[in-house]
DNA sequence: GTGGTCTAGACCACA
DNA sequence: GTGGTCTAGACCACA
């Protein structure tokens, strides 16, 4: 479920955060699931709970997850998050499209790796 | 012509570069055009010539400039070094893109953020 | 290990890479071993952990060792150098032939250095 | 004649000094022939007079060059300084040889490079 | 404990 | 004047 990337220039909490925040997200963790324990995942990754525990910190700082005294960590409901996390996708977009065009990239070729992107039998629109 | 965010998590050595990086890959300094000494910089942006100097030494390892003995650093010919840096453009996007439509964002709302950065006037496409 | 030379005219970060880069080339320090700590090795070669650092940076770009975040820097799968290194030192023996046979050196005298080179029992060949 | 490769890591005079060994070693400048004056070839050459200096001042500390008050330098006699040369050359390849040895370069592998380049119709040997 | 960033400041080679 | 190297030392993030 969560894998790490000991190249990966991001700090190991922030790939274990980014990894659940993608999961809840998505509903793979759906709300009021139990959060795998600090320690049980420390175990299986093999790195120290210290990380794990600063990653959930930072989960529920943001409302990804919610602690239950003495019971551990669940899923929030994050409807109102996935619009948040939707609309700062968007705009990070946009400034990519915006760094792009100034590169000389056309609207065709946006347009053509949406296309692509958006293909594959999916009817997403 | 060079601004640095204190608040940014980004190294001071790293905003530099990635300035002059834009700087070089949109013609505002163009090839043979000498950059500034790194003394003077440093004064003007009131930081340790060391950082300047890190920040030049990465430009030059990756192409962006080249140093003459005794003289200072020159932008070098960097028509290259643009093909790559709109190829990795380009990929950025499609990642985005993808997140973006694993949560929900559809074609259309891609398409019309497009529409509307490449509208304007011109006539990219 | 790692030996300083205050006479040469080789920067010091660039004598100690030098040095690590022929130790894991011939597999002295084998891959994914840990290199020494930047702070170790300044005290034990008596010289500013800033120099072990910059010595480290060019050695990590140039893919002889990784760094692992809160850990340390670990020697690399450096099979692929190896090659590359391998063709550099057979480009560096041409030219220096070249100019030898320009200075008069016959064929003989290149042969019979080279057979006593790698007589001494071996059977490279 | 002279050539300066201001990408070159070797400092100005060093490359003017360089190429005049090369030229004196090899007979092209001859003995008791005129050097060019250190004004004509800082003009030719549109770099600073005190480089050229710098570089005839080396070869004259060597031997390759002597100057004549009030007329300019001169080539000297370098019948011994070729044998030094030489020497030199040798010892270099030998060094060069042995790295290769200890990177696996085979003694054939060696010798093919070297008929190589004795090849070309000459009999060197 | 590990590396990464940065400052202040010195000293040097080169042109 | 130009960059390059190095020291001493501080401070920080990460594991």
């Amino acid at each position: 479920m969560i894998t790490i990337d000991y190249q990966s220039k991001l700090p190991l909490y922030e790939q274990i955060a980014d990894r659940f925040r993608t999961l809840i997200l998505r509903g793979v963790l759906p709300p009021r699931q139990q959060m795998p324990s600090v320690r049980s995942l420390a175990v299986e990754l093999s790195i120290n709970p210290n990380t794990i525990q600063k990653a959930y910190a930072f989960l529920e700082q943001e409302g990804y997850i919610y602690p239950v005294r003495g019971r551990g960590n669940y899923v929030a409901d994050v409807t109102a998050l996935a619009e948040k996390s939707r609309q700062k996708l968007l705009a990070e977009a946009e400034q990519l499209i915006l760094s792009g065009k100034e590169m000389g990239i056309t609207r065709s070729e946006y347009i053509s790796v949406i296309d692509r992107l958006y293909r594959e039998g999916e009817t997403d629109d």
